[in-house]
DNA sequence: TTGTAAGCGTTATCAG
DNA sequence: CTGATAACGCTTACAA
């Protein structure tokens, strides 16, 4: 900037001004110090810009399970388009499930001064971000601080979803869901528990499989379902992952089972699967909306949203 | 840090030292230190840090089509992962294949100081990314400079698909595929011509439909040229978005056609759908890979890595 | 082992 | 309308 200045045979501050557009310059100065920039090839450091005026270039953090998976990748997809429409660059980051993974992530972004920061928490304990940052939890809520949150309505759709499965006949419906110490998991099955309740049907513990982390374990788990002596005849499966999984398994099973499971995924229509759907990209929205909200000056109590979800019925749940 | 340093009674320098875990500091004075920053809840500023000593604090910068698209978002993870493992933090951008776009997010990218930038062109010229600037390009060439490139063997993958479908005995063959404006799409429609040409069928160019953009798109096409007086008996899709077009319409069709698709998607095995499968990871890992050994000192002329393609049968171009 | 001074590239203040 | 100077938060070079 300085030699910019130079060659335009004026000060840096008058640089400073063109490049900002700021009023108060002679159109021949500015001129000038355009054509400077031209010929310098100049081009404005924004590190710098946001080290003197105290707010971070125009950044958000966003830290997400894994950007791979299509819910989240809808979520990063969304939070960004938000983003774009504020002049923001979003820096993404993949924790894998691991609080410590997290935990640096959630450091690396403070550390680099994002404006807010949106994450997926996976870590058993978030008082480690300060309260004074700004901090939105999406997906799932956090553990000893208090924050913005954005949630599905976990529970409201799995009821949904197994009510729907009782209602065309089922009484022997299993639950197959990831790592039940994930909140969504949690939510789900307790949805699952109180749609059986609700028809007065018991619930049979080794209907119920948790932990499948993966589309191969989920297909092993229903794999296994299917060959009780008294197998399922209906399946409730807790994110797209087991669906997948499942999916598999039902190809090569014996016998048919009908099929509900939260999450919607592409080719679902195509595969006649019914399914729960919860829009990720108004998840990633409505964290991004709380965020920039807090931005421009909010500074009420944390609130937390709720996306609702939607039955869709495409056949494999009304047989 | 002035703070700490006032608290701890010491200099800044020191405080420097400490956080930077720099020899040469009495353990007594260290711990002092680090209550003060613990007490202080002090945390450095990267950028401020990255300021000092002209390198920008460990980011890469990522323009891509869209992050929702399942193949780019596995370049995404990729790349994700290999700028974690060096400590490096990811800025993710989504043109939207927007030359406009893009050439913004570019120019915010390099402001913002991003130690290497890379980037899936959707523009017609890239003279404007400075060739100082290090510059990687992912699954099509750049135009007007010569830079690092990582692609596919786009034509080859495009050329086995389509003689597999001619081996099992298919001579009307259509090519559906999105704008032919773009590098892989040109590549892999010349794919499909070679492999017509040397088996000896014409080329009947109604059969070629191009500019189908979503899957919605490819549908409508693909529905449109099994209605013809003459339908194609086979259909070689040139990418995901068409591949899953193409089998929306073949459920609704009347007769059955045989397909093979570039691009593999989930699900595709239990749909029995062949594909050519090109490994959006490599190429992530492959383009950061460049990036960072341009980061290490590796001034040579620019390479261009192309990543191979597998023909994986199905059952959906056997028949 | 510790501290002082200067500077990274920009913007804010205030004077000219 | 324009410019000198300080400041942002940190690190490097050099002393003490």
């Amino acid at each position: 900037m300085r030699d910019v200045a130079e060659r335009a045979g004026v000060s840096l501050k008058t640089v400073s001004r063109v490049i900002n557009a700021e009023a108060g310059v002679t159109p021949a100065t500015a001129e000038r110090v355009t054509e400077a920039i031209a010929e310098l090839g100049f081009e404005r450091n924004d590190l710098a810009a946001s080290l003197r005026h105290g707010r971070s270039s125009h950044t958000l953090g966003l830290v997400i399970e894994d950007v791979a998976n299509p819910f989240y990748s809808a979520v990063a997809q969304a939070v960004e388009a938000v983003a774009r429409d504020r002049g923001f660059l979003l820096i993404t980051a993949s924790a894998r499930e691991d609080a410590v993974r997290e935990r640096e992530l959630v450091a690396a972004l403070l550390r680099r001064r994002v404006d807010a920061l949106l994450i997926v928490p996976a870590g058993p304990d978030h008082r480690y971000i300060a309260s004074s940052s700004r901090a939105v939890f999406l997906d799932r809520p956090p553990h000893g601080i208090e924050a913005d949150t954005v949630l599905l309505d976990d529970l409201g759709g799995a009821r949904d979803a197994v009510e729907h499965l009782i209602a065309h006949g089922h009484t022997r419906i299993a639950c197959v869901a990831d790592d039940a110490g994930l909140y969504t998991m949690r939510e789900r099955i307790s949805g699952y528990r109180e749609a059986l309740k609700k028809a007065g049907i018991d619930e049979d513990p080794s209907l119920v499989v948790t932990g499948n982390r993966d589309v191969a374990a989920a297909q092993a788990a229903v794999t296994r379902l299917l060959s009780l002596p008294r197998p399922p005849t209906a399946l409730f499966t807790a994110n797209n992952r087991n669906t997948i999984g499942a999916l598999h398994a039902l190809r090569d099973a014996p016998g048919p089972a009908a099929l509900a499971g939260f999450d919607d995924f592409e080719l679902a229509d195509l595969l006649g699967t019914t399914v729960v759907r919860a829009d990720p990209w108004k998840l990633g929205e409505q964290g991004a909306g709380l965020a920039f909200a807090r931005l421009d000056g909010d500074d009420g109590p944390p609130r937390t949203v709720t996306i609702p979800t939607e039955l869709v019925p495409r056949g494999s749940g009304e047989r």
